[in-house]
DNA sequence: TTGATAATGAAAATCATTTTCATTTAGAAA
DNA sequence: TTTCTAAATGAAAATGATTTTCATTATCAA
């Protein structure tokens, strides 16, 4: 299954990013969950592969795909980043995040999404163009108390 | 400067949450900054107006604000959390951030919320309704390059 | 095939945050 | 106002995620 798309590894080069054995372990275990994972999930799963593997290549890959806008790092709360990619062919589609703040319980939702794209991409290009950003990515989430917490 | 509004001694009434010295003195600490302060950055002034605060105090304050919905925590990739006051008659508005993924420098920006006013709150209102759920706050965040790191 | 350099892994270091526990305090009740 | 009890506090220790260091290995351009 490695090697799956071409995709990254086209992006890896225009980085100049080497691709290595543990870095196409971590894409392929990214691509094949639709979890949340945290350094350390990804790390098991890893090590399962090849267990030669060390977390320090985990986070610094995880780190780097973040940089390279490959993966979303995310923080509900509970002290440990989580990751996901950000383009995932025939996999998890985009989506939001309900957090509850008591019991830090995610719901994923991908619902309503027409109108956040006609907001987020007309907001988008307002800023990137206002602050000369170059922007990749966004996060919007919203917050408050879970059913159960209430 | 003390006791500025009861606003919020209101709402730790109503939560069974105590008023108290350290208590106090953070909530001023948040009302009369404009930054994204840090649990440490909090302390340090806490510490200077009465230095006997802990550490540990601010934290456990900072949370419990957070968790009433008085302050919003957020996590711009550095390590460490920062926290606003959501509430600050009188203070900073409503805000979002801009936030560079290599030099995690943040541009809070006010700019276009009309579209988002609209946007956010139909939205909120669908999503409450479906998952249950009782949603106290928002973030939206975009991530990129800014124009030194691009 | 080779060499420069990027990437790696293990271990140690860092550092934000949390836990523990004995002490103090807020504020309801008497 | 005084008393009483649970909540709040602070110091110190513990935790645990993430980063740094440094010697070794592997990628890939030439």
């Amino acid at each position: 299954m490695r090697g799956r798309g071409a995709w990254w590894q086209e992006r890896f080069y225009n980085s100049g990013a080497r691709i290595t054995g543990p870095r196409e372990i971590v894409m392929d275990i990214l691509h094949e969950t639709d979890d949340h994972m945290s350094a350390a999930d990804v790390y098991v799963k890893a090590h399962e592969i090849n267990p030669s593997i060390g977390l320090t290549t985990v986070y610094r890959t995880l780190d780097m795909l973040t940089q390279m806008g490959i993966v979303q790092k995310f923080d509900f709360g509970d002290g440990k980043a989580r990751y996901e990619l950000i383009n995932n062919p025939g996999g998890k589609k985009h989506h939001h995040h309900l957090i509850c703040l008591k019991c830090k319980a995610v719901i994923d939702y991908t619902e309503f999404l027409d109108d956040e794209v006609e907001f987020i991409t007309k907001t988008q290009n307002r800023l990137s163009e206002k602050y000369n950003f170059d922007i990749t990515d966004h996060v919007i989430s919203f917050y408050g108390l879970c059913e159960n917490c209430r």
